[in-house]
DNA sequence: GAGCTTGCCGAAACCGGTTTCGGAAGAGAA
DNA sequence: TTCTCTTCCGAAACCGGTTTCGGCAAGCTC
């Protein structure tokens, strides 16, 4: 009897119901939604007049109602990680953008939530699913093994991962050919010279981060360089983990001239590393990465780097989820596409041999840290 | 008789409905909701047996039937404007992270579409507004005189805005206190010794821009200088623009040794327009702005500004507009935020005086472009 | 003990659509 | 003319919840 809490009254405009349209064309509100929905059982003529009454007076199907009975919500979800600061931030924007833009088109919409942990991730995950808050999902930074698909599966819920992964089975993907990115930048660096060409690889949970390794061997081969594993560092996918990995590959009695880097951000510290040292990115050290970070450009000089687009990832990824959703096998759902390079000032010929910067490294001094202090005012 | 296309089979588990529930415990259905719900005309012992029957099966109400009675999606709306390189993309992981965490707290989500142009945005904010996709909608980027707004007001949905409007009659909002910042940099750098203090504003469209600019006049007045209104450039919200304004305060008798730039790009066209004149920042010419992008930290040398903590504001923008959709009165959800300073290089006593500085640039040469291309691997 | 509350819950209507089922009307064939 | 087959659409069930209405039983009052 009694209601837990007030709801506020809304009087306003009473909406246009389809049994208003039923009324106005004088069939039933079955031969409206039939007529409406493209069922061939409806005579031409009773279609137009449907469809133009149904015009006329702004009748517009309340998504859930039709959920109701369809099953369908006509939303596309996307469960984010959001950490750290560190995170896909610059990306989103596009992503977002080319997602909405695609569901657009077909009258979806995107359904987002965020958490800051991979468990709490899949918690929402669940509870969407549950709550059937959309119909499919698209599964950003995919693991090599991952716990959303698993859940998906089980639940037998369409979705589409943003990345390959191990284990393809039931999959749908989109992905970048980061393998091949790798491959240019080493054969590239190469042919500008180096001969001491290291990698920086991404996280190891992430599959991306052996494609890209990969790339990296397969750029080594066809430049006739050797793959020398002390120059393959340990992983980095921030600044400060970036300078900490490119310093141990300093320390090397063949330190590298040259880095490929699988992150930016990876590549953005390996400047910081280098600075300190007097080592001068684009000179004595030359740096290619993979993103296409904004920082990148602002960066002195400019970051040479394979820049993926993000707008079309969401793109291609909102039209695959669709199809996924509307019964197409997910064998037929999986679409590579390239990177695009982006030439700034990083990468240039070897300003000195290995050697010689070995021995310019003898006698170097620690570096010093930047202070950044806030206030509220 | 015949569906338009065809649909795919789902075998799989049948839900776990509210009749369910209620075979279960031995009760009906409209009690089962009632319990869950908590009415008070349920009494402890039958709610109990109702509520841990539901917890056993996994029973979770399907948000859109509900929805069919309630006319509650639970759902947040947010339409965004993504137009060129330039758009508030930084902010968007951490405002959307803010957004989805205070919504998640209430098992609500967040529906976002996004639209290149402002006719788009107002279109598909009519379109989820009438099949109903959310209950209210949050609006970044409010204009002085704003056409969603007019929109909302109409079709009686509620709303919060991001950033406070001409005339709020009616509208909750949520806002920095940009003008606060901008006073605060003025006093700040007159403080350091300068004389002449410009300001760069952001769009005049914008209610903020007004705001910022009679902060930094109070600023003036604080400080006990003058206003000259020549010292107010252009407006500017990208870096060439802001570079473009920079150039031609630089061209006065008597330019500006430092700037106030209502927002970061600006102030990185500043240091884009000061470089090829020989002018270094944090010398000659002195920078603070606002908003906090990432780029501000790898400028060289780093730019003070004033900080936004679009985390919070996502967070409190989703809590004000789940309070109005219950029922609260606009004018009870309105509140304000500071910016927080962060300092970094831009900022120094003048190495010149204005007048040392109008000499020097007598002789000034043209500027170099920055070239850039791309090419597909 | 009759009458009146009060607490508690079942039955049924309802929300706004979609889909099933079957029948009327018309066309074509025998 | 009669029979059969289409074509087209109305009636009603249905989806999974919420909310209204009213009634039974127990407790209270006078």
């Amino acid at each position: 009897m009694t209601a837990p809490s007030a709801a506020p009254s809304r009087p306003g405009a009473t909406r246009v119901t389809i049994s208003d349209v039923a009324r106005q064309t004088g069939v039933s509100k079955g031969t409206v939604s039939r007529a409406l929905n493209g069922y061939t059982d409806i005579s031409e003529s009773t279609r137009l007049r449907v469809t133009r009454a149904a015009e006329r007076l702004g009748y517009r199907p309340l998504s859930h109602a039709q959920a109701i009975r369809t099953g369908r919500v006509r939303s596309l979800g996307l469960v984010l990680q959001i950490d750290n600061e560190d995170s896909a931030r610059p990306f989103l924007a596009n992503f977002i953008g080319g997602l909405t833009q695609a569901a657009s088109d077909e009258s979806w919409t995107i359904t987002i939530a965020a958490e800051p942990t991979e468990p709490a991730v899949r918690q929402t995950l669940s509870r969407l699913i549950e709550e059937r808050k959309a119909d499919g999902f698209i599964l950003p930074r995919t693991l090599k093994r991952d716990g959303r698909v698993e859940t998906l599966l089980a639940a037998d819920v369409p979705f589409v991962m943003f990345g390959r992964t191990v284990d393809p089975t039931g999959c749908a993907w989109y992905d970048i050919r980061g393998e091949d990115a790798m491959r240019a930048a080493t054969t590239r660096l190469a042919a500008l010279g180096h001969r001491r060409i290291a990698h920086i690889p991404g996280g190891q949970q992430y599959y991306y981060s052996q494609l890209r390794l990969d790339g990296y061997k397969s750029g080594l081969r066809a430049a006739g360089l050797p793959f020398d594993p002390a120059l393959v560092g340990r992983e980095a996918t921030t600044r400060r983990a970036g300078a900490a990995a490119f310093d141990k590959l300093l320390a090397l009695p063949e330190p590298p001239t040259a880095v490929v880097c699988a992150v930016d951000r990876a590549a953005l510290g390996v400047y910081r590393a280098a600075e300190p040292l007097g080592l001068r990115i684009g000179r004595e050290i030359s740096v290619i990465a993979y993103d296409g970070v904004p920082e990148g450009a602002y960066a002195t000089p400019g970051l040479t780097t394979f820049a993926v687009n993000s707008q079309q990832a969401g793109e291609r990824l909102a039209r695959l989820l669709i199809a996924r959703i509307r019964g197409a096998a997910p064998e037929e759902l999986r679409e590579l596409a390239p990177a695009t390079l982006v030439e700034r000032g990083s990468d240039r010929p070897p300003a000195v041999s290995s050697k010689e910067l070995a021995m310019r490294l003898a006698g170097r001094e620690p570096a010093k840290q930047n202070v950044q202090r806030e206030r509220q005012i």
